[in-house]
DNA sequence: TCTGGGGTCCTAGGACCC
DNA sequence: TCTGGGGTCCTAGGACCC
């Protein structure tokens, strides 16, 4: 049976997210930061139009911002992860079956409904999704799970198409045609690097990719790329995942709001950082059998003496202790830290994750904290104060509490965390008065 | 100076995604 | 002066073994 998979994808996500709560940003050139402040990460459409890349460093566009008036926001993934979160739940509402592929984005399979009018139900998502949560979507449809993805840049970027495009509906030859005026970069796997070397080989749009043999494609880059072949051409090889499954690496890394120097200082920082990796570990019943540190000079600042080490220690026994997780992140430290760099980057990472419980007992040495229900309970107490009152707020160490930190974060246009805070609930008469401060502020 | 072949496991790095 | 963060998968190459 020919399959009928949906994508959903929220249009400039952040930025939409920014506008649910400021109505008046509606229309005009607004963009978020990244962390940081320090780069471009969503541009709505005016500043696409103003030829503003993804990724654009801040400070690089000071001109156009003046010029133009764009407006600029610190992201502020608490709203954003909360708005996803209500997104998605209102998508699940429309298919038996439902891929959360992103914080934005979302596959819907309606194979088991094949009298279902599709076009129709894109139309309905739409409209449901803008009026119960605020933020546009985009639905792309197709047979196969690299298609829908496709149809969906049709839907968003060729006129005509009111924000759904179901490949179903279309002909071998209308798809044919529109795959030819798409650039093979917007195929899901073909990332630049691929394009230039399938531009080398004549293949430019989607349609030219269709074409190729996938067993040469194969052979001349990877099986993946041969799946996406086949994939272009109605094959199915790629499933959904309803259910995703635990991820195999936790990291957390930052950029630190000044250059560091100190080994104190980069300790400080990754117990920080450590403190949330365990905590995303806690929250998937995981346990970590070994435990990474990376540090970062300025890579971009070359006339900076590089220095980027890393190291990864085994623990005695798997843990979700942030005790004895940050105890070996900063054992490791020890063995690579070096004086006379500055440092602009330190981060950290859990590996050889394993299902709690279900881990080897040990021999000799020291058991899981699992079998200790006062260190368990503290993990716990931790969580719930961190999700409470906000993250960093209570720490494992003391040291966390140390003043200033010059490492951490900027970010200084933030939004309120509005659906997330009593206290920072939107209050309709202060509309006016938070848009003559984020207008000051640009 | 000459210097096998095949298999496995691990790691680092590349490419990609959002 | 100021350039994000968190993931996955695949491949090549080295170490090691027989």
């Amino acid at each position: 049976m020919e399959r009928r998979i949906a994508l959903v994808d929220v249009n400039n996500f952040y930025v939409s997210c920014e506008r649910v709560f400021r109505p008046d940003l509606e229309g005009r050139p607004i963009v978020v930061l990244s962390n940081n402040d320090g780069c471009v990460v969503a541009r709505s459409a005016e500043v696409k139009a103003l030829g503003v890349p993804m990724g654009l460093p801040w400070f690089q566009m000071k001109d156009l911002v003046r010029e133009h008036q764009i407006l600029a926001f610190s992201s502020n993934y608490t709203l954003y992860g909360d708005l996803s979160s209500r997104v998605m739940a209102v998508l699940g509402q429309f298919a038996p079956d439902q891929e959360i592929y992103s914080i934005d984005e979302s596959f819907l399979d309606f194979t088991p409904q094949p009298q279902l009018d599709l076009t129709a139900t894109g139309q309905a998502i739409r409209h449901r999704v803008k009026q119960w949560v605020g933020v546009p979507v985009s639905v792309g449809i197709g047979s196969t799970t690299t298609l829908p993805k496709l149809a969906n840049h049709i839907a968003k970027k060729q006129p005509g198409w009111n924000g759904v495009c179901d490949l179903g509906t279309l002909t071998r030859k209308n798809i044919d045609d529109l795959l030819a005026r798409i650039e093979v970069r917007e195929v899901w796997g073909v990332g630049r690097k691929t394009a230039m070397k399938l531009a080398a080989q004549g293949i430019v749009t989607v349609a030219d990719l269709k074409t190729a043999d996938p067993r040469r494609i194969g052979e001349r880059y990877s099986v993946v790329m041969e799946r996406t072949v086949r994939e272009l051409r109605g094959e199915s090889c790629i499933d959904l995942e309803e259910d995703a499954p635990p991820r195999q690496q936790i990291i957390a890394s930052r950029s630190f709001g000044a250059p560091v120097w100190t080994e104190a200082e980069l300790a400080e920082s990754l117990r920080a950082y450590k403190g949330r990796a365990a905590e995303k570990l806690r929250h998937q019943h995981s346990v970590a059998g070994r435990v990474g540190i990376w540090l970062e000079t300025n890579r971009h600042g070359l006339q900076d003496a590089q220095y980027h080490p890393s190291a990864t220690l085994p623990l005695p026994a798997p843990s979700d202790d942030t005790a004895k997780l940050t105890q070996a992140a900063i054992a490791a430290l020890r063995q690579i830290y070096k004086d006379g760099f500055r440092y602009t980057k330190a981060g950290v990472m859990l590996l050889e994750l394993g299902d709690r419980g279900v881990e080897q007992g040990q021999l000799f040495g020291e058991h899981l904290n699992a079998g200790d229900p006062a260190r368990t309970a503290l993990m716990d107490t931790l969580d719930r104060v961190n999700a409470k009152w906000g993250k960093g707020t209570l720490g494992i160490s003391s040291a966390e509490l140390q003043q200033p930190r010059r490492w951490a974060m900027k970010h200084g246009t933030m939004t309120p965390a509005y659906t997330t805070r009593w206290s920072e609930l939107a209050i309709v008469s202060e509309g006016v008065k938070a848009y003559k401060k984020a207008s000051a502020m640009t």
